[in-house]
DNA sequence: CTGAAAGCGCTTACAG
DNA sequence: CTGAAAGCGCTTACAG
């Protein structure tokens, strides 16, 4: 509205009878100018509204101010990556730091080169054409989730323990009654999924119960996941407890247990291995591990400024832990008595 | 990786044998340069693998190559806006803009003023303090769905005939045998409900129909659905179609029909106001409204380019429509004969 | 402890 | 049609 051009460090150090290099010194923090004056400087800076110019204060260290994210091709449908990306963009606005998603390209496509000063990616999947291209970008990297070996090293790591999550929900299920407990997970490369899906086999391995792995087809996702619950529901054997990895899949076995007789929640248990706003409206709700996403976002965003601003460890990756928990509902609440 | 420094506008000029001026002049297409110099500058570019500086380019030109995007609090939990947002990044990028999502401040909470050229408000609510502070900064405003009277003009508005959707879909509902269809809609103001729930009271006005209208509330959103659907489903004279708004509560009219001995898709009809991708993993899959979403985020950044390239007009609002359509699917099939 | 000056990479009046 | 110069707002060696 007010035409009036944006108030400058030229501003606030005549206003404070000084000159331009000491009022930087004095916001910046830096040593080499006395108390009284950066006082003086700050209070200057506060009466006038000062806001330093982002843009010139880039120019000048070579910088963009921009942080990139990269998210899997779906992560639109998941609540999950719109929680962690806001955990991000909380974290790098405090910072000043801009945050712009990179968008997964079409197959075939090519991805502008981008500017910025830091890349996080998000489960990282091996094989992707694009990450490998923003990788080679040569900025610094933080995964989310663990990165394929076959890419080069990144600065920091942020994973969570989906291992003890998925024994828990596990044991969980044996102590509501299940004796065939099952998993349907998506095909193919996130880490995530075939973390929770090796921790099954080894909870089956140890009880000495039958494994039963259902993967669903990411390209005809419906479909499969239709056909997966058949298998479960339908074998002679049947499955009495299925953990399900997406949303779509949950749903499908909670909506299509009356078909074969049974009753989620009751004497089918199901479970999500990820926790969305949507398994509280069921009937009956999901329970579901909750990966705190916003957290992880969060998390993933401090190590990226660690490195930048040089905390960080140059030699070794910077790694840290999202602690997750269970959200119990009535899903897995087992036979009435 | 290559710790070389950036290629420069210097040293495209250098290679072409031209002043950095003139290379400037060819790169950015003004005229005052000739097509062979031009030329020649252009293949230097390409050479060297110039790419401009954005900061010193937004420094010069005293922008901030940002455009700030705000949703509203209950954006992560809903496809919807992630899909808008991605389309806007998208458009974005091409223009080599930064796109930055403006967290909704916790209540009470003060927003850190912050810089852009523009904002894109997404479903903005009257009375949102966060989103009059941002309005109050003087960027241009360009609005998804319409901005509320009571702030300042917009320079763009792109909406989508949400009346025309709803109408059509309970004409639907009417085809396949609901007699008495209702709405289960959130409390407040998001303009989006209001419109539908306006079509819907309008529909039963015309066909002399009973309106059933419920609904539920944010702040205990879970509850007050399962309240919903049991108003709905329990009552003497019950619904017989249910038009849900949210995801949450469609899930919920669906997982619950039962109870009430319905049968969704069949002698209960069943849609949501709004697709999402787990809608189609149900059994029966869940008719809804396509809102387009990323279609409608690019159009929001479309006008918001030409407002700020002054090729949209200054004197009156820019409008754009987004065209809608309804997913049909298995909910609302009827009762099969 | 402070000030004057240079320079980050660009664009754009202004002379030639 | 082209070149030399100024300046956007900042930070930071360098002298005093």
């Amino acid at each position: 509205m007010s035409p009036k051009r944006a108030v400058t460090l030229q501003d606030v150090a005549d206003h404070a009878g000084v000159s331009r290099g000491a009022a930087s010194f004095a916001l910046t923090g830096r040593n080499g100018v006395s108390e009284a004056t950066r006082e003086r400087v700050r209070a200057s800076a506060e009466a006038l509204g000062y806001r330093p110019n982002l843009s010139a204060r880039n120019l000048r260290a070579a910088r963009t101010g921009v942080i990139a994210v990269y998210l899997p091709a779906v992560a639109p449908t998941l609540s999950y990556y719109a929680e962690a990306t806001f955990g991000i963009v909380n974290e790098a606005m405090a910072a000043g730091l801009v945050v712009t998603l990179v968008p997964s390209p079409a197959p075939g496509t090519i991805l502008p080169r981008l500017r910025a000063d830091g890349l996080i990616a998000i489960d990282p999947a091996p094989g992707d054409p694009a990450l490998e291209q923003l990788l080679s970008a040569g900025m610094p990297v933080v995964s989310g989730e663990e990165m394929p070996a076959e890419y080069r090293r990144v600065r920091g790591e942020v994973r969570s323990d989906h291992t003890a999550a998925t024994l828990r929900l596990l044991d969980h299920f044996h102590a509501n009654g299940a004796k065939a407990p099952a998993v349907i997970s998506p095909e193919g490369s996130l880490g995530w999924a075939e973390e929770v899906t090796t921790a099954y086999r080894a909870w089956c391995a140890e009880h000495g119960i039958k494994e039963r792995v259902e993967v669903v087809r990411l390209d005809s996702l419906p479909e499969s996941t239709v056909a997966a619950t058949e298998t479960l529901l339908g074998a002679r054997d049947p499955a009495d407890a299925i953990l399900a990895l997406t949303e779509g899949s949950v749903l499908n076995v909670l909506t299509s247990a009356t078909e074969y007789g049974r009753s989620a929640g009751n004497d089918l248990l199901v479970a999500a291995a990820v926790d969305s706003p949507a398994l509280q409206f069921t009937e009956p709700t999901i329970t579901a591990i909750d990966l705190n996403p916003r957290e992880f976002g969060r998390a993933c965003m401090r190590i990226m400024l660690d490195v930048l601003e040089d905390r960080a460890s140059t030699s070794e990756v910077v790694r840290h832990n999202v602690p997750i928990e269970i959200n119990f509902r009535d899903s897995t609440r087992g036979k009435r008595v």
